[in-house]
DNA sequence: ATGGATGCAAAGTATTTGCAACCTG
DNA sequence: CAGGTTGCAAATACTTTGCATCCAT
């Protein structure tokens, strides 16, 4: 879906819930879609500020929940303590693959998977809803250049 | 595993660091364990509180995150916001099955997920590290009290 | 005794919220 | 004009940390 066309759709979204399109929203949406990226509240925030000064961060944290609200928007997590989002509209689902080393993101689709996953939600009598697969470890471009995956010291595991 | 056994083990991690055992640590450590349950920190405290009610939040934030270093607790993250601690010692690999009604969760295995996780790696270029995968839902108790999962109102999806 | 550990409170992050001014519909 | 929205700052929630004291080794 392009650029134009997902505006439209968040905008329409927007008014059938007595939601208010203002200036900032624009702006962040804007800035949201445009990038592919999984990106932080503060990042996001940097690049609005860019072409707005004024708007504020809680202005982004509110616009951002909101498309999360209106499921325009994925929220993530991958470790680096903030929560990234990135716009459900442009793909369809996906896992993700994060770099340890450059904090780097891959996607990935495995239907296989996502059908065993219903099948062991089946068998342990849950209603599936979704899900979160996240494969940690270091990418082809860091391992070139040297990197190892931290946590080289197992203590202990298994039984 | 068993509990004198972890005890011991984890007695024997620390000493090789030079990490001191103290009264805290040992009511700490044998609340953790004697748990199977997923910890937060406020429920670990909570329970060491009931053993020496002089022992602060601190400490036991400090004690689990020794033991998530020295490898003997896994951390993680079901979205309730605080952090989750499980023993890693008692039990072999595992991914969570999260109720999203009641907050339960259950663990499970799955050979064949584990080895497409890692071709998935491979074919990515990826030196794999660790994985995490939640498959939220609603368990078999909370759907015969009736209980259905949140975001009823899907906006969009896919392309 | 020596240096790691503890409790407390203060400091940090990440995110949310009360409020008065402001702007969209 | 009404009521949702904004910026700001204060408030939250969770976790870490500085420091004087304490205690395991």
């Amino acid at each position: 879906m392009k650029h134009a066309e997902v505006i439209r759709r968040v905008r329409a979204e927007a008014r059938d819930r007595g939601v208010r399109w203002t200036n900032q929203r624009q702006i962040i949406v804007d800035a949201f879609i445009t990038s592919d990226d999984h990106l932080t509240v503060e990042e996001l925030h940097r690049r609005v500020r860019e072409i707005d000064r004024t708007v504020s961060a809680a202005t982004v944290y509110r616009t951002v929940n909101m498309l999360v609200d209106i499921g325009v928007a994925h929220k993530g997590n991958f470790g680096s303590g903030s929560a990234s989002f990135e716009c459900a509209l442009n793909k369809d689902h996906h896992d993700h693959l994060v770099c340890l080393t450059c904090g780097s993101i891959r996607e990935f689709h495995h239907d296989r998977i996502e059908s065993l996953q219903e099948e062991i939600a089946q068998s342990n009598g849950f209603a599936l809803h979704h899900h979160r697969m996240e494969l940690y470890g270091v990418c082809a471009a860091c391992q070139k250049k040297g990197a190892t995956a931290p946590g080289t010291t197992p203590a202990a595991s298994g039984t």
